[in-house]
DNA sequence: TTTTAAGATTGTAATCATTACAAATAAGAA
DNA sequence: TTCTTATTTGTAATGATTACAATCTTAAAA
């Protein structure tokens, strides 16, 4: 595997390590679901029983802030989030609910300057939403 | 004005007019703020007294329902929503909060087919984020 | 016209994700 | 060690959204 870890994510973004931080960081990247609040608390607090939900708040807000991380607002009652700050497209399966990642065309979408309209682009989210390849099946 | 009044729209959309959803729908079409409920709610109970929330959001939902309007999950907080339903993005500009349309581009943006990378592509969103042309001038 | 049934609107109460806040804990410097 | 600051935690508050039941409207049937 050539992911990097936790830790030195981290240390890219200028986030000082804590046990907290690096369990979420970790589930973040081992994760390719983009898992909400909910979903990290309910898994994490499995090993680590003393994880308060705030912490999990508190930690991705940081992590925002830094860059470390992108919060994805594609559901109007819950928020998820994705470690992946590369530029790709999400793409939302109206039947299975899941989140998939896309990197096809993706270079097509971002704007080859900063500008446009005279407005200063700094980031940009695409969400695709259909029926994904595995739920085309079950209807057919 | 070319524009559509909201009793043509309602009817383009098989939507049974009423008086509440002749006022929502007229005043989507009038804004270009992309508003919130509440915007909606604090506005429209002036001119239209026994108005209440719940039909607001009632009414809203039917609307996306039959495609007369979009759901904007922009901000984690609040939703928004906008009665132009052709393809184009959405900048959010971080000073101002201000919600803009953007024409420009759109068509590269927009999948060529309804197929990437198997999946079904019902509807896409883009949204933009930065500072927008006003809140420039005010920094320099 | 009156009756009736279905649809639309309303207000209140419940839900639930998120945030505020203050206390407890951990880490690091002196 | 002691002192100071950063981090974590639990609880309570907030606020958008939804559930639900009661009321009002509409339009067709009798």
């Amino acid at each position: 595997m050539n992911r990097k870890d936790a830790y030195t994510i981290l240390a890219e973004y200028n986030i000082k390590p804590s046990p907290q931080r690096m369990a979420i960081m970790e589930y973040l990247l081992n994760s390719c679901t983009h898992p909400t609040i909910d979903e990290m608390y309910n898994c994490l607090i499995k090993s680590m029983p003393t994880l308060s939900k705030t912490t999990i708040y508190n930690t991705l807000k940081l992590f925002i802030e830094n860059g470390a991380a992108q919060m994805l607002t594609i559901n109007e009652k819950t928020s998820c989030y994705d470690a992946d700050t590369s530029p790709h497209a999400h793409f939302i399966c109206e039947k299975c609910n899941k989140v998939l990642d896309l990197y096809y065309d993706v270079e097509d979408i971002f704007p080859k300057s900063e500008n446009m309209h005279g407005h200063l682009i700094k980031s940009m989210q695409v969400y695709y939403r259909g029926i994904c390849k595995e739920c085309k099946k079950d209807i057919n």
